[in-house]
DNA sequence: TAATTTATGTTGAATTTTCAACGAAAAGAG
DNA sequence: CTCTTTTCGTTGAAAATTCAACATAAATTA
């Protein structure tokens, strides 16, 4: 356990609890570890919510794939992210996505109900964690707010050009590369992606962006 | 106060608390409640997030206007229903969206920072409100999920079917009205009003769906 | 390194959406 | 009830997306 000590650290919910506290807390929660080759599912679309998910390693994508095949990209959890809390927190019956590493990563699961009541031991930080926890739920929500604002956009140039520009402004830079190939862009901006490889050209001949493979630039 | 207390013992924020402690509690967590004619913006974009809301009467819709003038609704707060929470509690600096009355409504807010941390009074149901509002931020998540299951659907018919099918299994009948007029369906649905029109005489003439003004019923 | 597989860019045809305009129906105001 | 405003359905043209197919580039494997 302890070799993911630094990672634990930044991840948002054990903000603000010590790191000889984490390591208490995580026998106490019961936290389990498991590797996943890059392209296996982690969690698949069906199963019962239980956990909630920390990334130690790697990097994890929400996909779904709908009735006519087209597959959408929800969203990536990287290293320190938590995935699939909000499931376990809602109280679902089955989970309606699929979560599947991104490359090999290594996830920390922990049982969701024990970190929502509080242990018999009573132990202090359940309150941060609670709280932790909640900040995290919240900022979850606003990621959506953020996905749609992308995708909410009528033609494939105005999705690329928002989706651009949000990972201009998270990064602070013009300059920067993307999570995605080709394919996993259209994805998760929800177009063909032929129609988004002619999209990068035009917007390229155009002089708004440079692009080389998933480095971007806005000009 | 105490003529709302029947809506808010069904608030989800209010759950599992007995009635003459939600009363004790709204004045400890100093609620205010404000009147909004149908159309008046209860929270304008850009306005610094303090507060979670709750819908006593009426009902309220989230909605942002894009650059290019395109509107989207992006939820709709009903009667017992609480809104605008999330920005709060992820610690934003201003609201990204607006809220609009959609018909008159009374709207009652209380301060975040109020239920996020423990007043010094340290009465015994903040725990349960903490609880509470956790579980609902994760409902909220879930219903973005069933949001960009709809809008995720390539064509207005897909868009539309998929949204219809979402409020049949939610009210468990195939013959239902949707809160929304012509306009606004299309601004849920992110689609072009006139086309969405065309989809629905089509779906009609082919026998898929039945429609009167904002009834449907699903064949 | 060579062979194979995967990813990317390009193109044209078919489908779909958007946009503007208009008339009819419905709702609201006086 | 009448007038006015708003909503809704229809249409055709322009624009954009999707889809299939293919060529090339890049990455992977043997």
């Amino acid at each position: 356990m302890k070799k993911y000590l630094e990672i634990l650290k930044s991840c948002p919910l054990f903000h603000g609890i010590d790191e000889e506290d984490i390591v208490r807390m995580l026998t106490c929660l019961g936290a389990k570890i498991k590797a996943f080759d890059k392209k296996l599912t982690v969690i698949n679309e069906g199963e019962r919510p239980n956990d909630i998910a920390i990334v130690l390693s790697g990097s994890v994508q929400e996909i779904r794939i709908d009735y006519y095949g087209n597959r959408s990209i929800l969203s990536r959890a990287k290293k320190a992210d938590i995935f699939a809390e909000e499931f376990s927190c809602a109280g679902l019956s089955s989970i309606p996505v699929s979560f599947v590493a991104d490359q090999s990563s290594e996830i920390m699961t922990i049982n969701c109900d024990h970190i929502m009541h509080t242990c018999s031991n009573n132990c202090g930080f359940h309150q941060q964690l609670i709280y932790n926890l909640m900040k995290n739920l919240a900022s979850k929500s606003i990621d959506f707010h953020h996905r749609l604002e992308v995708t909410s956009q009528r033609t494939t140039r105005e999705k690329l050009l928002a989706y651009l520009e949000l990972k201009s402004k998270e990064l602070g830079t013009q300059s920067f590369d993307i999570p995605y190939d080709r394919q996993e862009l259209a994805d998760y901006l929800e177009v063909d992606r032929s129609g988004l490889s002619a999209e990068i050209s035009k917007l390229r001949r155009d002089g708004v962006i440079e692009c080389k493979k998933n480095h971007f630039v806005i000009l």
